[in-house]
Parts: C-alpha cells; structure tokens; sequence
RNA sequence: GGGGCUGUGGGGUAGCUUGGUAUCCUACGGGCUUUGGGAGCCUGAGACCCCGGUCCAAAUCCGGGCAGCCCCA
C-alpha cells in the first residue's frame, strides 16, 4: 500500500505517523496530553540523554525544582505575569479544602527557582550559577493542540543562569548557541537563528534568541529559544550578589529552552512517504537485524548482534517468526531505523552482509569489513540525513523583493528596515510573521531604508 | 478567540437520510502450512464516546458535555 509524501497532505501524514509507529497515543482522554509509548519515551530519552552531555560540558549542573509554585511567588516580574496568566493551570484545592494560597502548575520555573536563587547566590563567588533541568510543564495553550508541537503537557529542557553582570550574561548566550549546535547536529535538524522582535520576545526577558526550523507545510517551528534577562527578574526576585568590593550587585540572568518539538521537528523534517527516518545518533535502534530464514542463519545473526552490541551500536534481532522478511523491512523501514542487515543463507555461506540504508540503496559487504566501517556507516547516513533535510529547508525560503509576490504559503527572504511599522504591513499583507534576521543588508521591501535579510513564515 | 466537520471492536470503515438483526478490511489469540520486499487456509475473541431527552424501541432523531480533525484570527 503507497502512502502519502510528507508534502501532500501534511498534517494527516504527521498524524498518521505518529501513531502508526508507536511516538505517541493520544487516546488520552484529556486535551492536549498525550502518551509517550516505549518508541516515543526512548526516542526521547535518547534525546535528553545526548542534551545533559552538551548541558554538562559547559558546566552546567541538573537539578529538579518542585512542579507546584505558590501564586505570590509566580506574581513577581509583571511581564512574566501579564505572558503566562491566560495559560496557566491553577490548583485551587487539596482534598475537600480551599487553600489558603493558589497554586500554579509551572508553564517554566523561572519563578519557581529564581526565590531559591536568591538563597543560593550570596557573592560574586557563587557566580556564574548554571543549572538546567529536563521536566514536564503545563501550559493551557490554544485549542488547536498538535502532537509534539503544541501540548499543554510539555517535555521541557530549561537551562537558568546568573551572572556578574550583563557581559558575562551575553557569552552565557554565546556558549548556549554553541550547545545548540550540537544539539541540531545530532538530530540532523536545518535551522534559522536570530534575535526576534522586540514586541515578540519572551515575557519579561531583555531580548530573546530564536531558532526555527521548516516543514514541509512551509510553517515554521520554533525549537530553541535563549534568552538574556538583564537584571529584570533578579530585581523582583531580590537575587543579590557582593562583588569584590563590597558592593551588592543585581545578577543577570539567562535561559536556554528546548522541548519535546525536537521530536515533532524530527518526524516532520526527516520523515518521507515509507514512515520516519530517524538519525542515528538518537535513533532507538541504530541496526536491525532481519534474518531471511535457513540452516545456521539464526546463530550467524546473534553473533552478528553480539558484536554489534559489544561495539556500543544499539542494534536488534528481529527474530519473530510469525512475519515474512519482507514484512519486517516494511515495518522497520516506517519505524525509521537508519540501517537494516538482511542475512539469509547467501550471507552465511559467503560470510557477508547485505545492507539497506533507510536513505536508500543496498550494499553488500564482507561481515569483517563491516564490522571495521559499521560506525563510518552510521556517520554516513547521519550526514546524509542532514543534508538532505538542509537542501529541503533552503528549497522552501523564497526570496522576494515585492511584498505582493509572498503569494503562496511558503516563507520568504525579505529586507526589512526593523520597524514596528514595516513589521505590521508586512504580517498584515502576507499573513506571515517576523522571525529573525541576519547580518545581510538591502533595501526595506516596505519603505526602501537599509534593512535586513529578515525570513518571515506562517507559524506552528 | 470565532467557525466548520467528525466520534461505531486496537486501527480504518459500512449502516444514520427513512429508528427495529451492526458490514467489511486490517491488527490480535489458537492451529497447520509458509518465509530473499507487506504469504495462505481453518478457527476464536473483540465495538455503537459520555450524560440526558423523545419513542413500544435510539448507533441512527434532539440537547448538553468530552475528544479528534480542519479553516480563520
């Protein structure tokens, strides 16, 4: 049965993978909360797994702060307020009682921890405080809630920093842009990165970061943001430090946020018309091992296996005997796993290996050879992931240098001059937002001034 | 936030107009035969989203709720 491409029909594809390849089960009966299922979880753990890596080289410490924060403590920074009040969860009662004080189900814990911060950061040699933690948060978003990208339950990875003084704030961003890095380099994932709007950043931040990336649909999703704070929350939050001198100084803060969208980002931008395609540096399973029934093809599959496992690859033996070969490839090749070895008694008596590449193309090798390219394989295939979804992205931002030509619902590459007037012409007659700019100068395609390369786009 | 469409075994569906016995495909359990790109036969189990109303009788009609999808802001 031919399925659908990603770019026909988008959204019923991405539904439809979702739930086909076991990611998520969204028969939860609440709206917006769904089930993270064993793929999905360990999709997503790989995920974590590999952030606490770049989280950790760049000492920053993991902590878990409480999920409940007492309504006098979120009400604070009023901007922060004035942002979150229409979507946030409030817990009003335990058992039968009213309490005393209301309760916010954290939609992020900027002021769960920041009163804790004020505790803990007494001189200037408790600076730079960098911690992050990976937890779930509410957020009682729109109604229109979609798997991965908008969820009122949300896996959320939130680095919070404070700093001297607003200059080791800003290489605090810097050394987060360069974690980000990595991070989309091991999903695979294109992207487009720059300070967003003054009317668009964070609530209560003093200027927000961006990362987006593309699907196929032409809307873009925002998987990343870093923020740099100033000094705008340690003020209400009285987070005080005593400099060498003597002086009591206000700290400044960052934050770094990063959620379960990588995997909605991830299905989107790699998937193709047969199921997934999942990098293999996060990939579940990296190898799968099906074998094409016959005398001693069983034993050469689990040494094959052994030594794979012992090499540190994350493969499995599909060894499930009530399925032909070529209904495992299917299933296997839906589920996304980047590499599958077919080994029947063609590989046993040769002492080979065949190979399909979920990018495409088979191979066949010697299993000594194999076993010595396997991790170059996997590389490979990882690159070619990359590259693939990054020519993808490119092929969807169109250049225009006449605002009536955004005629489709595509994204486009515009100069803008950076006012507030453009911006509001430029959203009103196309319908698409500002998302960031870069350092690439031409004339405004509103009013003609010197402006920057700006990418505008339909939002998730 | 406004509007529209839709809820039937695990998944996909027929039936709804015109109220009365719930269809098929797929997946699932058992058995036999199979296995180099989604095998076949036999057999078994499994469903009308929830609450209320109309009616002798509701999957079907009406109201409300919940959920999913789509469009617009």
């Amino acid at each position: 049965m031919e399925k659908e491409e990603p770019e026909d029909n988008f959204s019923e594809w991405y539904n439809d993978i979702i739930e086909r390849t076991g990611l998520s089960d969204k028969r939860y009966p609440v709206k917006g909360l769904n089930i993270w299922p064993p793929y999905g979880w360990k999709l997503m753990r790989n995920i974590d797994q590999m952030i606490r890596k770049y989280f950790d080289s760049k000492d920053y410490q993991e902590v878990n702060f409480p999920t409940l924060i007492p309504e006098s403590q979120f009400n604070k920074e009023a901007e922060h307020i004035k942002g979150f009040s229409n979507e946030v969860y409030w817990i009003t009662h335990g058992g039968n009682d009213p309490l005393d004080e209301k309760l916010v189900l954290r939609p992020t814990s900027e002021t769960a921890m920041y009163p804790i911060f004020s505790l803990w950061v007494r001189s200037h040699a408790d600076l730079p405080l960098r911690i992050y933690q990976i937890v779930n948060v509410f957020r009682y978003e729109t109604k229109q809630t979609r798997t991965f990208i908008r969820v009122r339950e949300i896996h959320f990875i939130e680095g919070h920093t404070c700093h001297e003084d607003y200059q080791s704030a800003e290489r605090q961003v810097s050394d987060d842009i360069e974690i980000w890095k990595n991070i989309a380099d091991e999903v695979a994932l294109p992207y487009i990165m720059g300070k967003r709007p003054d009317w668009d950043k964070f609530p209560g931040a003093h200027y927000t970061i961006g990362v987006d990336t593309f699907f196929p649909s032409g809307r873009s999703l925002q998987i990343a943001t870093m923020h740099h704070y100033k000094d705008n929350f340690s003020k209400p939050y009285d987070i005080v430090y005593t400099d060498e001198n003597g002086e009591r100084k206000y700290a400044h803060q960052t934050t770094f946020g990063i959620s379960e969208r990588l995997v909605g980002a991830i299905v989107g931008i790699h998937g193709d018309k047969k199921g997934l395609i999942l990098p293999p540096k996060v990939a579940p399973i990296q190898v799968i091992i099906v074998p094409i029934p016959g005398e001693g093809v069983i034993e050469y599959c689990k040494k094959l296996l052994k030594n794979l496992t012992e090499m540190g690859i994350r493969a499995k033996l599909d060894d499930r005997d009530q399925y032909t070969p070529g209904w495992k490839y299917n299933d296997w090749e839906e589920k996304g796993i980047p590499l599958r070895i077919e080994i029947g008694l063609r590989e046993v008596r040769d002492n080979k290996v065949t190979l399909a590449y979920r990018t495409g193309g088979k191979k066949n090798m010697l299993i000594e050879s194999f076993m010595s390219e396997v991790q170059n394989i996997l590389n490979e295939i990882q690159e070619i992931i990359k590259k693939n979804a990054k020519e993808k992205m490119d092929s969807y931002i169109k250049f225009i240098d006449d605002i009536e030509k955004s005629d489709d619902v595509m994204p486009n590459a515009i100069y803008w001059c950076g006012s507030r007037e453009c911006a509001t012409k430029i959203e009103e007659k196309t319908g698409k937002s500002i998302l960031s700019s870069s350092e690439e100068y031409g004339k405004c395609i509103i009013c003609g001034e010197k402006g920057n390369k700006t990418i505008i786009s339909k939002k998730y």
